[in-house]
DNA sequence: TGTATTTTTTAAAATCATTATCTTTTGGTA
DNA sequence: TACCAAAAGATAATGATTTTAAAAAATACA
């Protein structure tokens, strides 16, 4: 966690940022809820429990300077929102999701699933892939196992 | 085209929705402008041309309803609008898009990549996918040759 | 150390896409 | 013709995000 963030310090002195104190407040909450995909708005809500002063365009600077720096990842899930995803340590690519159109869950994969696709892509179509977005619409286990029961 | 139409009517008319001239309208420029990825403004502007009394608030309802109906997707590349795409003749998933990250240009891919990850998912992870979004990010080749001029 | 300069934060207002509301119109049907 | 429901139109409201202007904090540097 401290070593994580020490990481993410480093980076933005690098690019001649700071961490302030509210930087630093935003951060952790991310840290502190890597499974979840929140909103600026929840990140906001999260913060202000620690550290009550901080505005909420101040969080939203902060999810996009750290989004440019590719710290977190904003994602689009298509209500209305955009999310913020810490980006796990090393990833070159980002993660993918499988959003439950039941109950609406959010789950992550880890594995890179698309290296072959990306050659495909890159061959056939002459396009050289940086990153790519991947999120699956479905049920998810649970629910198809409340449905078994029904 | 005009066949493309009928059929999305027969769509509406199974749901007992009816194809009015407004529907009918912003079918017509979404059938026009298959390549593009409009915006509901962009869509609400060239509909005004030929039928300048529509108003954004139908067109907003007419895109949603195509949506529900899955005659169009809707997407979202980050940029604070949904796009809406129509759905080919009978694809049952939604198509890919390859997004420059120089130039902005956005270029479809129709086949289906991702049966085999498909399965992965549906195996591993207990899953049941119903439908799938996956975005490029790179560089297209006309970027690319651009680079090499340079 | 003191002061000027730059960066960052705040709070409030502005913006922009989208949705809701309310009234009017349309098209079918008794 | 009178009625009813679906749809459209106009406009206000909403909600997420961004911008602005002023204050505070950090930094540079004489």
């Amino acid at each position: 966690m401290e070593h994580r963030l020490e990481r993410i310090k480093k980076q933005l002195h690098s690019q001649s940022y700071k961490l302030t104190p509210q930087r630093e407040a935003t951060v952790r909450v991310l840290l502190e809820h890597e499974e979840d995909h929140l909103s600026a708005e929840d990140v906001y809500l999260l913060v202000k429990e620690k550290s009550p002063e901080i505005g909420l365009a101040t969080v939203y600077r902060t999810l996009e300077l750290l989004s440019e720096l590719k710290i977190v990842d904003k994602i689009n899930f298509g209500d209305g929102v955009s999310r913020y995803d810490l980006r796990k340590e090393g990833a070159e690519h980002f993660h993918h999701h499988l959003v439950c159109i039941e109950c609406g869950s959010v789950e992550e994969i880890e594995e890179d699933l698309l290296g072959d696709v990306e050659k495909i892509v890159e061959t056939e179509w002459q396009f050289k892939v940086k990153d790519h977005r991947l999120t699956f619409h479905g049920i998810c286990r649970k629910c198809q196992e409340k449905e078994d029961e029904s």
